[in-house]
RNA sequence: GCCCCCAUCGUCUAGUGGCCUAGGACACAGCCCUUUCAAGGCUGCGACAUGGGUUCGAACCCCAUUGGGGGCGCCA
């Protein structure tokens, strides 16, 4: 029997969730949510400075509104907890004093001036930079006095002469020749444990067997692979995922716009369409499929078709996405999503704010939307009434006033059935006794009653704006 | 400087030696549909970074060059 896959999301917090970081996320939780395995939310808050409970609570909030789940991790718990490195300080200090007392790893007191000062020779006489391994024979005895003493030591891993390598899940073998790193530091002075130790620990502790992670930890992964092999732990299998870009090519950041997934649900995204979004940039099942729901791409994934090259983030494209899944929505949906915005658009109508009003706004606005955002100012240019402002416009609201288009309209409207019959009729009526037809009918009414020359459907309109107000619009 | 990764239309990508005069999608342009705008349909524009090999045959395999990216901390 194959193990069950468990994998873990492990940001740090800063306050919001990256695009970059929903991708990998995504990622996680569409392999575990494929494969029947666990999905784990691990906070690396190790740098405390930067940790607080809001920027926590952002992250998850994020998280929660892409619909990511977690099976463990923070608010849920699990067997393999704390989930929060802020924890599990004691835990990374155990773990590296029983590499030190199997002699693999060793106390080191060199001060930072020191090590500079190492550093600058090394440079000078074009020698390697790693440690120079000063501490790497200090006697236990000697160490002992020392620490006793009260001098500060950092630990430091003795790091074998050898090649590694790992069979990564995108990149396939991916070599370091030995001598690649010196002696590094797995646990600081102050007894907090660094990145790389950290995360080897948690992953191997939490019996992590699948770690898809963004490309720039491809280099992390020779430290990690060294202290998994100092634990006698087997390395998990690795994937790594290629980078975000800007639109200049460098590695998405804020400088590019929009990068935190709580800004694209500001501006009206849909989760489902970001997630669509996110898992085709950096993957695609090997055909020309475009939309997926999100069960579908649970059914769709594989880590085996990540891409290798890095891509660009194409704002348009999330765009067309984001447009595409609004308008497959079920109006009684949507309606939900679309409510607030209303309501901030046209606190005055609160009447609106029905559901069955919103659903006939959707009627003639949402095949219009890209954005749920859209739906604020498509509903104003139907319930606000305005004059017209273009040299155009005017025109045609001039032209129609030398027929009796308008006050045929309004007889009509005055007396028939309201409903679509109705209108249709008594538009039709009025064209016929003020000569005009076609657009120079069509267009004349929809500038009367919405001051614009493009917009809904005019029946629609006309429905959605009820006799007395379509009367008094025409008679202004 | 050293190490690692990557390289197909402007962008996301399909492609794993013959099916490729390289397919799809976004964007862009035109047309159609239509009372307008959208949406939708159709058409067009548009790419295998370069140079060497290997092979009967290379977008696909190998090498080099170039270009891009990432990493080299008592940051995460």
């Amino acid at each position: 029997m194959t193990k069950q896959v468990r994998v873990r999301f492990a940001p740090s917090p800063t306050g919001y969730l990256h695009v970059g970081g929903a991708r990998t996320a995504l990622f996680n939780w569409l392999f575990a949510r494929k494969t029947g395995g666990k999905f784990i939310l691990r906070i690396e808050d190790t740098d405390l400075a930067r940790s607080t409970q809001e920027s926590v609570d952002g992250l998850l909030r994020d998280l929660k509104w892409l619909n990511i789940d977690w099976d463990e991790g923070p608010e849920k718990g699990g067997d393999y907890g704390p989930y929060f490195q802020g924890e599990r300080q004691e835990i990374y200090k155990k773990k590296a004093l029983e590499l030190v007392e199997a002699g693999l790893a060793y106390y080191c007191f060199c001060t930072d001036e020191e090590l500079e000062a190492k550093k600058q020779i090394a440079e000078a006489e074009h020698k390697s930079l790693h440690y120079d391994g000063t501490c790497r024979n200090l006697s236990s005895d000697e160490v002992k006095r020392r620490l006793e003493a009260g001098e500060q030591g950092a630990i430091r891993l003795r790091v074998p002469d050898k090649d590694y390598f790992i069979d990564d899940i995108v990149r396939d073998r991916v070599e370091w020749k030995a001598g690649n790193v010196g002696d590094f530091i797995i646990l600081r002075s102050n007894g907090m444990p660094v990145y790389n130790f950290a995360v080897t620990v948690d992953d191997a502790l939490m019996k992590i067997t699948h770690v898809i992670r963004a490309e720039e930890h491809l280099s992390n992964t020779l430290r990690q692979l060294i202290i998994y092999e100092a634990f006698g732990v087997e390395p998990p299998k690795f994937a790594h995922a290629s980078l975000i870009l800007g639109a200049d090519k460098s590695k998405l950041s804020k400088r590019h716009g929009a990068t935190s997934v709580g800004q694209y649900a500001e501006e009206g995204f849909l989760p489902e369409a970001l997630v669509n979004f996110l898992a085709l940039l950096g993957w695609n099942e090997g055909n020309d499929r475009e939309i997926y729901t999100v069960p579908e791409l649970i059914e769709a994934f594989s880590i085996e078709r990540l891409t290798k090259a890095p891509g660009v983030f194409d704002k348009e494209k999330l765009l067309w996405l984001n447009g595409h899944h609004l308008r497959n929505m079920p109006p009684e949906k949507l309606v939900d999503l679309i409510r607030p915005v209303i309501q901030a658009a046209l606190p005055e109508k609160p009447e609106l704010l029905e559901t069955e009003m919103l659903v006939k706004l959707l009627e003639q606005i949402q095949v219009r939307m890209t954005l749920v955002s859209d739906a604020a100012d498509l509903a104003k240019a139907i319930y606000v009434s305005k004059e017209p402002e273009d040299e155009e416009s005017i025109n045609i609201l001039e032209e129609a006033k030398k027929t009796p288009l308008f006050d045929s309209l309004i007889k009509h409207f005055e007396t028939c059935e309201w409903n679509k019959d109705g209108y249709n009729t008594a538009i039709k009526e009025s064209g016929k006794e003020a000569g005009v037809k076609g657009k120079n009918l069509y267009m004349p009414l929809r500038l009367k009653l919405t001051g614009e020359q493009h917009g809904s459907d005019l029946v629609g309109l006309l429905d959605l704006l009820g006799r007395e107000e379509v009367l008094k619009r025409l008679k202004k």
